[in-house]
DNA sequence: TAGATATACAACCATTAGGTTGCATGTTAG
DNA sequence: CTAACATGCAACCTAATGGTTGTATATCTA
């Protein structure tokens, strides 16, 4: 199933699932709210937690197969940048989800007022 | 760690990770979707779907433990139905996330006025 | 009451996820 | 040039996930 959320948005299931499933992961989730705030090395990031440089390596894999994160070369480091654009398709489709509920209550309020 | 969204809005690290688990297989989401639309028995779901009963029941399963979906009983079935609370809850802290990234940006305009 | 329908649930299986260690490679600083 | 640092990546382990089949139980309906 291919989702249409708007005019500039439509996104595979097999988008959808990566981006939800990058998200359920608290480690992961703060690796992308400190790099929506400024860009920050592997190194860096891995200091932050109490897993090892690998699995940390591996969670940043993740977020950019998501598309939920960029790296880039800076040197003998990779800097990890946030990527807005994602976080901005995986709300978009919740926003779609709650207009849905919407509609249905607002159906319900007509059917009421018809009776 | 605990994120505060609003001022009555507090979720757990465990909580988020359910419910976007629960949101990344397309499966679950057409179940939610559907579900807000209209309540519908899990025999009316699992016939939409080629998997089988048990595992369509499975999949009712992760997404009542995310709060995305209530059950109650109606005679010899159950009906599912969609809860839009949990999904707003999602929603919510994608919208902050947004808002850090927009923080930054404003943060990168003010330096540029300044110089 | 018997049979059909709706659900629950356990046991099992294959695949994926998330972690580890170890090793190779590229880059910078003395 | 060498040592230290930053990263990449493979191999391995364990637990969780998503599916299956089979069986049990409750509720209608004829």
């Amino acid at each position: 199933m291919v989702v249409y959320l708007d005019s500039d948005t439509n996104l595979s299931d097999d988008e959808v699932d990566r981006i939800f499933r990058a998200l359920a992961d608290a480690t992961r989730r703060d690796i992308v709210r400190r790099t929506l705030v400024d860009e920050e090395s592997i190194s860096d990031l891995a200091a932050r937690y109490e897993i090892t440089f690998a699995a940390v390596q591996k969670h940043i894999t993740v977020l950019q197969g998501a598309g939920l994160v960029t790296k880039h070369r800076s040197g003998r480091e990779r800097l990890v940048r946030g990527n807005p654009e994602a976080i901005r398709k995986a709300r978009t489709l919740l926003d779609a989800y709650e207009r849905i509920w919407q509609g249905r209550i607002e159906q319900l309020d007509a059917l009421l007022a018809e009776n």
